[in-house]
DNA sequence: ACATATAGTAATTTATATTATACAAAAAGT
DNA sequence: ACTTTTTGTATAATATAAATTACTATATGT
């Protein structure tokens, strides 16, 4: 896999991992496999993500077929 | 609260709950507490959804704040 | 009014998202 | 080279998404 569409827009922010998980309110492990694409996470979360990264959900989790 | 987006799309499909679970693979009251706004959906589902309804994941579970 | 299809809901079970803790690997700073 | 920050993983525990079954309520058709 290459690098997560996630972990561009929170890089481009300048976030770590952990400052995005506490904004959130979620652990960095999590953001962590959701980065790595290790599962699925759910739609709130997603939505938080979207937000706190500025970015849509289409964006950050619609594939691509 | 008011009629769902998802309700709204797939009635605007002509499709039953059950058979957009079917379509899905995914069982109708699935569908029926995710319309109902009773539960916090997976992003993979909420992809398929979207796909099966024709829709952005934006436009349909995207909130208004 | 009656029959049938569709939708809403409840209880229980199973699968899995998420947490917590911990440790190792890699990156960045000095 | 050393220290510190950040990231990647692993395991076990907890919370909750999703399945299954079943029953009731509402809508739709005749």
């Amino acid at each position: 896999m290459n690098v997560s569409k996630i972990k561009l827009a929170r890089v481009a922010k300048n976030l770590t991992q952990q400052e995005l998980a506490d904004r959130i309110g979620v652990s960095r492990q999590t953001i962590n496999l959701i980065e790595k694409d290790k599962y699925n996470p759910t739609i709130k979360l997603c939505i938080s993500i979207a937000k706190a990264l500025g970015k849509s959900l289409d964006e950050l989790f619609m594939d691509e077929n």
